[in-house]
RNA sequence: GGGUAGGUUGAGCAGGUGGUGAGCUCCGCUGACUGUAGAUCAGCCGUCUUCGACUGUGGGGGUUCGAUUCCCUCCCUGCCCA
């Protein structure tokens, strides 16, 4: 018996389908996008935040959390939603994103990666094997296989040998996973190379994975590579009824070019990073806080939006608060983002659901 | 009134004891960010016709081929003494 339950029904728009993914923490409604909380918090906002935006599940950290505190502690404080006062699904990462943003100070073989660890440069080991235990100990809804992601635009030889390392460290990760509670998502590779692609989808699709997860994308390939490879993909998981994943994406525009692509699930830094510095999404389009023109500018950020920074603050006190270093700006401005992103779902969850998407 | 230390591009500084002061940190302006080593990073930040040129070391004057530097004088600021 699995983990995890999950049923969808195809729409008349390209491959895009509405769907439920029932969690041991709750249901999620997809096409549904995750907010990321690499250590054990969505930066600045509290889960009191995040049910304030409508968020239904976030993602956690692997590597980070073993690291500090240390998925131990975290398991013996009673697992990862009580230790950060969650109580809805969480998705962890396995790590395999940070062999590739972390790449210098690691070192990749067939059997794992060593890791200078980015706090004190002590070695750490990730295998697929520790890469599940460390999940299961976090206790989250849905565990990642532990993969290697590589540049897109590497010659498809190298790409390739990623690839096959993803591959056997998949079956390896099933191999090792005991927790029945607690869901397993495959990843496919393969770059931008459609064969690869292809090859990537009939070796993870075979698995008894839970969910299908498309990695390797948004790291150096243009969006007219992104979009044409999503369409292989989504080719060949065609008959694959389990919920797919599209991983580190990503901005609105590639929600929908996703969608209708046949994806289900999203996760990206992008709407809480960029928040912090200044960068709020709105219905009229992107808007720099920072700029000088906001200082008067007595407006919300989005007068569409029913979030706590729209309802009760101006552009002109936002624009104050980020020249301040004030933190405020960092919460106000990560919850405007993160509540635009989830109303931006609904609508298209709601716009595929009434046929007027 | 006497003494002393100073006055450098918005702010704070560095440098320079006769041979081209546009160097730093803030502030400010703009941009980037896609499974978060990111409240981070990058560019710009005197003027202009910007691969360069010009101006600028408190004001004025002097010496000199040449002065931020030496001399005279004035102004301003801190501190000490009276």
């Amino acid at each position: 018996m699995s983990a995890i339950s999950f049923t969808s029904r195809a729409t008349p728009i390209g491959r895009a389908r509405l769907g439920s993914l029932t969690t041991p923490h709750g249901v999620i409604e997809t096409p549904q996008f995750m907010p990321v909380g690499t250590q054990a918090t969505v930066k600045a906002l509290s889960p009191g935040d995040l049910h304030a935006a409508g968020v239904q599940v976030i993602l956690a950290n692997t590597y980070h959390l073993s690291l500090r505190p240390g998925h131990e502690r975290i398991a013996r404080l009673g697992g990862l939603h009580r230790f950060m006062g969650w109580d809805g699904p969480i998705l962890t990462d396995s790590g395999g994103f940070q062999v590739f943003s972390l790449a210098h100070l690691g070192k990749v073989d067939d059997d794992g990666v060593t890791f200078a660890s980015h706090l004190d440069g002590s070695p750490q080991r990730l295998t697929p094997e520790r890469a599940v235990e460390i999940q299961e100990a976090l206790g989250s809804d849905i565990a990642m296989a532990f993969d290697q992601l590589v540049d897109a635009t590497l010659p498809a030889a190298e790409i390739a040998i990623a690839m096959q390392r993803t591959h056997r460290w998949a079956e390896r990760c099933i191999d090792a996973h005991t927790r029945v509670d607690q869901a397993l998502f495959g990843i496919v590779q393969g770059g931008v190379e459609a064969d690869l692609r292809r090859e990537s989808v009939a070796s993870i699709s075979a698995l008894p994975f839970d969910g299908i997860a498309i990695g390797g994308l948004s790291v150096g390939e243009s969006k007219v590579q992104m979009k044409h490879t999503l369409e292989v993909v989504a080719e060949a998981l065609a008959d694959d009824p389990r919920v797919r994943y599209l991983m580190g994406v990503g901005s609105p525009p590639d929600f929908f070019i996703a969608v209708e692509r046949g994806v289900d699930l999203f996760d990206c830094v992008l709407p809480t990073r960029v928040a912090r510095t200044g960068q709020l999404w709105t219905s009229t389009g992107r808007l720099n806080l920072r700029n000088a023109r906001f200082l008067d500018d007595p407006d919300p950020p989005d007068s569409d939006c029913r979030c706590e920074a729209c309802r009760n603050h101006s552009r002109a006190y936002l624009a104050h608060l980020f020249r301040a270093e004030e933190l405020l700006a960092y919460r106000l401005s990560s919850l405007h983002n993160v509540t635009y992103t989830q109303d931006l779902m609904r609508r298209i969850r709601q716009a595929l659901d009434d046929g007027s998407y």
